[in-house]
DNA sequence: AAAATATATGTTATATTATAACATAACAAA
DNA sequence: TTTGTTATGTTATAATATAACATATATTTT
């Protein structure tokens, strides 16, 4: 068993939230450049706003902020940015609650699986090589090959349970 | 390695279809009179139509299909009907299609694993005790503790990829 | 069997989530 | 600097889902 790559910690209540946005930012800003890609006023906003905590955010809870800051904004508005922030990695979209959160390592190709805590609404990613490979062989033996899987465990989070609360949250 | 629990296999175009609708539909009725739950025409009329195919079936393509059988066929028709499936575990809701597909064990508690062919559009659902094993492992050590999890794998079917075709369905 | 209760369905309205299509603007390349 | 490309503005509408209350049907109690 291969250690878990944590790409998203559940964070203390007492996290200095900022630096989450602002390392996410910068490296959003940093792969778009190497990328070749734009990461617009608009894009950079709304890849902000879904940095505006843990818990994931909804498109329309987006539009509401952005109404308020460029008037012209409507759906399309939101959607072609959340597009473009999926398309390379920058933000997740959680199928099971029509939501997206932010991701801090933009690769192209890494997967995900997302932990849901349902008291506190926060989610934290990880891609584990070990879950990918089992699922992989358990899917080979029914002769499907996998594209991509989409991975939500709902549940409840060390500190939210009150155990670990110290030693297991960064 | 534990043998995977297969609940639904993709299964090849020539099987006989009925037979699994029959089967299900049967289960079914069983089922719903054991637990003291009540089958209506309405709800065995919808469990019908999630089960026309092995492919997931969208609310409003089933809402269509009622309006032509039942005057005064609405959303809630179709969605209450569906939720009653759900809670039976007689049908699970695809999250990332927002689709329908039918269970044909329909245990309250039980996990499913959902590999989704993007070529034939094919379903197949297995509950894996390995899977479920190591992501709540891995959750633990994030200490997280799991609910629920919801796995939906894209990719290709045996059939659809040319291989294996004769010996990996049923 | 009749009344009371609980459950299921009918009905209207609306909320939520997302995309299509075309116009304009900003940026990048030639 | 004009040309092409990419991004955004704008209007409209499609697709998915739920709220709220009325009526009907089934079940239990009297």
């Amino acid at each position: 068993m291969r250690k878990t790559n944590v790409i998203t910690p559940f964070k203390k209540l007492s996290h200095v939230h900022q630096q989450c946005a602002d390392s996410a930012l910068s490296v959003a800003e940093e792969t778009c450049n190497s990328r070749g890609v734009r990461l617009t006023k608009l894009r950079r906003r709304v890849l902000e706003l879904v940095w505006s905590s843990h818990e994931p955010i909804k498109a329309y809870d987006i539009l509401d902020i952005l109404r308020n800051e460029r008037s012209g904004s409507a759906p399309p508005t939101v959607y072609r940015a959340l597009e473009f922030l999926q398309d390379e990695g920058m933000v997740h979209k959680i199928e099971s609650l029509n939501s997206y959160v932010g991701c801090g390592a933009p690769a192209h190709n890494h997967a995900s699986q997302f932990l849901i805590c349902h008291s506190c609404g926060a989610v934290a990613e990880m891609d584990d090589i070990d879950i990918r490979n089992l699922i992989a062989d358990k899917a080979a033996d029914m002769g499907f090959k996998i594209d991509k899987e989409i991975i939500e465990v709902k549940g409840i989070c060390s500190q939210c349970s009150g155990e670990y609360s110290s030693d297991k949250k960064c």
